[in-house]
DNA sequence: TCCTGTGTATGCATACACTCATACAATATG
DNA sequence: CATATTGTATGAGTGTATGCATACACAGGA
């Protein structure tokens, strides 16, 4: 029941010229991969968000709007948005597909930041290992 | 002599949602925090800039004038734009920093979206070196 | 049924981002 | 001095981001 109360304690929004929708698709990414959002989990309401922000609904929406599409998030008219279940099944060549559409976001995502490529290659490759022991 | 060729071969613009002048302004700094631009070094003219990457003077501008009003930028008119003395903040370990924030935020996303890691690892790293060929 | 909480959708207004075009001002060079 | 180069500046026009207000549509519970 606190869920969606912790979550929405972690969302910060700064001026730094990056679009409001944007932080907050970013930062619901990040609390999915990280585990504190997961399957099934209801979301912060978008007047939640709204209100605890002080930004607008249509600007929270804008950005639940694309996590829809990116497959993250399913919303219901009138029960509300919840993460949706990553598909595991995601077999032979859509996985390589998605896979490939991520590639390049985040590729992109690393152009505008000014980071190379290949050192960031490299660092979530140890991430990732990291990662895989500790499951 | 090669350095403003150099660095305007590393510049990217991408739709990401991220304005032109902000993605402009960190690839900059993130290009003197990993020495690539060094104090006294001249940048690329602002017209260079716009012509290579197709963008509007004006925006270019921004980018530069922002820079400038951090302390990382000297611009003298009728001669160039040049890095500032004490080229400011994110030197190389805050650079390292970014790097791993971006990184543990791909991993996330991946996560949220079902996608596996090394997969992907392995496809940006395809990726990132297609790019480098190309440019 | 009625009420409340959701997501969904408008219209209006303001500010910003961007492009295009056209200049002006200072510097360097011939 | 003349010219080119570079930074500086402005205005018109378009699209987007954001805020504010007001609804509508659907689900669930009293």
């Amino acid at each position: 029941m606190h869920t969606q109360d912790q979550i929405l304690a972690t969302l910060r929004i700064e001026p730094t010229g990056v679009p409001i929708y944007v932080q907050l698709r970013e930062q619901f990414l990040r609390a999915m991969g990280a585990g504190r959002l997961t399957s099934g989990d209801q979301m912060p309401t978008m007047r939640q968000v709204a209100v605890a922000l002080r930004v607008d609904l249509n600007t929270v929406r804008h950005a639940y709007d694309e996590l829809e599409r990116l497959g993250a998030l399913r919303l219901v008219r009138g029960r509300g948005s919840f993460v949706a279940e990553p598909p595991p099944a995601l077999q032979g060549s859509a996985h390589e597909i998605e896979t490939d559409k991520l590639a390049r976001q985040i590729l992109a995502a690393a152009a505008a930041l000014g980071i190379d490529p290949l050192a960031l290659t490299k660092r979530i490759a140890v991430l990732a290992a990291d990662q895989e022991k500790s499951s």
